[in-house]
DNA sequence: GCCGTTTTCGGCCCGACTGTTTTCAGTCG
């Protein structure tokens, strides 16, 4: 059983215990482990079978049982329990915006609302009004957002590549306006996560309501909500919805660093300071026992003040990074300027949209130091394959482009995205791989194959004198499609044998490493490299997006192999040893 | 239900907003 399906099976046992009215912080102690499950990079399932599932955070002696019989039974006998006491579908009326368990249980309990289509009912005969509590604009409140649900679908998370452009272009128009002092954007989006629900800005200004008009009149936004001098609210015509806040300089730090989140790194942040004898707000510092308040301008000062090393937005995730901050012991993260190549894009000649010297004049000018060109192989299909004479005749086009750069300063790599079949071997014979200067091993077909199969296919590649690489090692495709099965820590520990990179892949739909795996391939000793998986030579930008899984991974430069200058990056790959 | 610079019980973040209500509970981020 998956991670993702264990903190699903806890999630629904947190709101089935909220609604049978269970004091509020055992539903935060299932959600809080429910979360830590989903972000282990290591099988829970498996982890409960030796008894160590308490070795999480957030899991005692009985959850810890709960999941052995969610694992033996496929339910586990509280849910199953509170499922007859009243109907599942109730849940659902949970998740309507505005509603919680504890007004739906009393719809349930007051209404004989069972479900969405029962409340659907009850608030267009104007029944929801008779209830304490609710009235008619409860009642309008709940058809609007059943209306929206039925036109767009429950709210999904944008890909923050959806976001950035956005967020940024906004950013860039309040910064140029007289009245703005400072302008950040915060959230999600300043922590580089996988996805965004909305952008925070957070901004300081002479001239606030001035700044405010400003976002409101963007011509970006779509629909404009209430703007004064504590900020605005917009959506854009692409459906991301921005919300400026604007603060005295004084305050801008705590400001900042309270809405840069996450919600996660917050909590643990006031828990501390209550030790501490302090209460940190978005306003302040609070010193219990003098009364006395103090305001920051900046986030470092606000960290200070705590007692903690400055924490850089990407670790900022509730995982560790507030005691690490407090002894001392951050990571010195990688920086996208630390990187001097690429390891991975492609061409025309399989399914690029730049050609072999747009890709290398467009790396040249990032200033890197090498590129590696690893169109597709030969069973590639889509009609995008390189046969075994295409690829002979692609060795020889990068040498005539290397000898007319004429410098030492930069090359091409002759390469090739090789595709993995389905019993772990290449499909190009070994004379060929040989004359490469590198080659990536990448999964691209028979998806569906068992973790067990998987993980003997995948390791197989990594075993191959002459694959330097794996690619995108779980194939995922953020919220479209869930990665194949396969035992990581097998796959690592094989790497780090046989000297076998794995990638970073910086396409924001992909971040695959994502960056559980990247910490835990980097702590097994993998030499970790980040590319881009470009498909023209503008996409070479994407790094990105893939140095911010890496820093989110809290790794170092040291330890991604592609920040080392050719003459070291050369000797460490795989084919040099 | 979890956890320990308040260690095996008694705590467990902070504030804004909303809709309903004359002081607050519920919900959200």
């Amino acid at each position: 059983m998956q991670n993702a399906e264990i903190a699903d099976a806890l999630t629904e046992l947190a709101t089935l215990y909220e609604l049978d009215g269970a004091v509020r912080y055992r539903v935060l102690a299932y959600r809080e482990a429910a979360r830590v499950i989903r972000q282990s990079p290591v099988s829970v399932a498996e982890l409960a079978r030796e008894g160590r599932a308490t070795e999480l955070p957030g899991v005692g002696k009985t959850l810890e049982t709960k999941i052995a019989a969610l694992l033996d039974d496929g339910e586990i006998p509280a849910a199953a329990k509170l499922k007859a006491k009243f109907p599942p579908s109730l849940i659902e009326v949970t998740l309507i915006p505005g509603l919680g368990a504890k007004t739906a249980r009393r719809l349930y309990d007051e209404a004989g609302i069972e479900s969405l289509d029962g409340l659907r009912e009850a608030a267009e005969d104007g029944k929801l009004r008779d209830l304490k509590g609710l009235g008619e604009r409860a009642e309008q409140n709940i058809l609007a957002a059943l209306e929206r649900l039925a036109t767009e679908g429950p709210a999904e998370r944008l890909l923050l590549s959806e976001v950035l452009p956005v967020a940024e272009q906004l950013a860039e128009t309040l910064r140029a306006h007289p009245a703005s002092e400072a302008v950040t954007v915060a959230g999600s989006a300043r922590r580089w996560a996988e996805t965004c629900k909305d952008v925070d800005l957070i901004a300081t200004a002479s001239d606030p309501a001035a700044l405010a008009g400003t976002l409101s009149e963007h011509p970006l936004a779509a629909t404009a909500g209430s703007s004064g001098s504590s900020g605005a609210r917009i959506v854009t015509h692409n459906g991301v919805k921005v919300d400026l806040r604007i603060v005295a300089p004084e305050a801008y730090g705590n400001l900042l660093q309270h809405f840069t989140g996450s919600k996660e790194h917050n909590v643990e942040l006031r828990e501390r300071a209550v030790r501490m004898g302090l209460s940190v707000s978005e306003h302040g510092i609070l010193e219990a026992e003098s009364g006395e308040s103090a305001r920051y301008a900046t986030e470092a000062e606000v960290y200070e003040r705590l007692g903690l090393a400055y924490v850089e937005p990407e670790l900022r995730e509730g995982r560790g990074e507030i005691a690490a901050a407090e002894r001392g012991e951050l990571p010195e993260l990688v920086e996208v300027g630390d990187l001097r190549g690429d390891l991975h894009c492609h061409t025309t000649l399989s399914d690029g949209k730049s050609s072999l010297a747009e890709m290398a004049q467009a790396a040249q000018d990032r200033g890197y130091e090498y590129l590696a060109v690893t169109d597709h192989s030969a069973t590639h299909g889509f009609g995008d394959h390189v046969t075994a004479d295409d690829l002979r005749r692609r060795i020889e086009e990068v040498a005539e482009l290397n000898q007319k750069l004429g410098t030492e300063d930069f090359r091409v790599l002759a390469g090739s995205e090789v595709n993995i079949q389905t019993d772990g071997s290449p499909d190009y014979p070994d004379e060929l791989l040989a004359e490469l200067d590198w080659a990536i091993g990448s999964v691209h077909t028979s998806f569906r194959i068992s973790r067990a199969e998987m993980t003997k296919r995948i390791v197989a590649a990594v075993e191959h004198p002459l694959l330097d690489c794996i690619g995108h090692l779980t194939g995922r495709l953020i919220g479209r499609r869930e990665g194949y099965e396969v035992d990581v820590e097998k796959v690592f520990e094989a790497a780090a044998a046989n000297g076998t990179m794995i990638e970073i892949n910086a396409n924001p739909n992909r971040r695959d490493l994502r960056e559980s795996h990247a910490t835990l391939a980097a702590d097994a000793g993998v030499w970790i490299c980040v590319n881009t998986d470009a498909h023209r030579a503008a996409s070479l930008e994407f790094i990105g997006y893939g140095i911010a899984t890496a820093r989110r991974a809290w790794l170092t430069a040291d330890q991604i192999a592609n920040t080392r200058g050719w003459k070291q990056f050369s000797g460490m790959r795989k084919r040099a040893k």
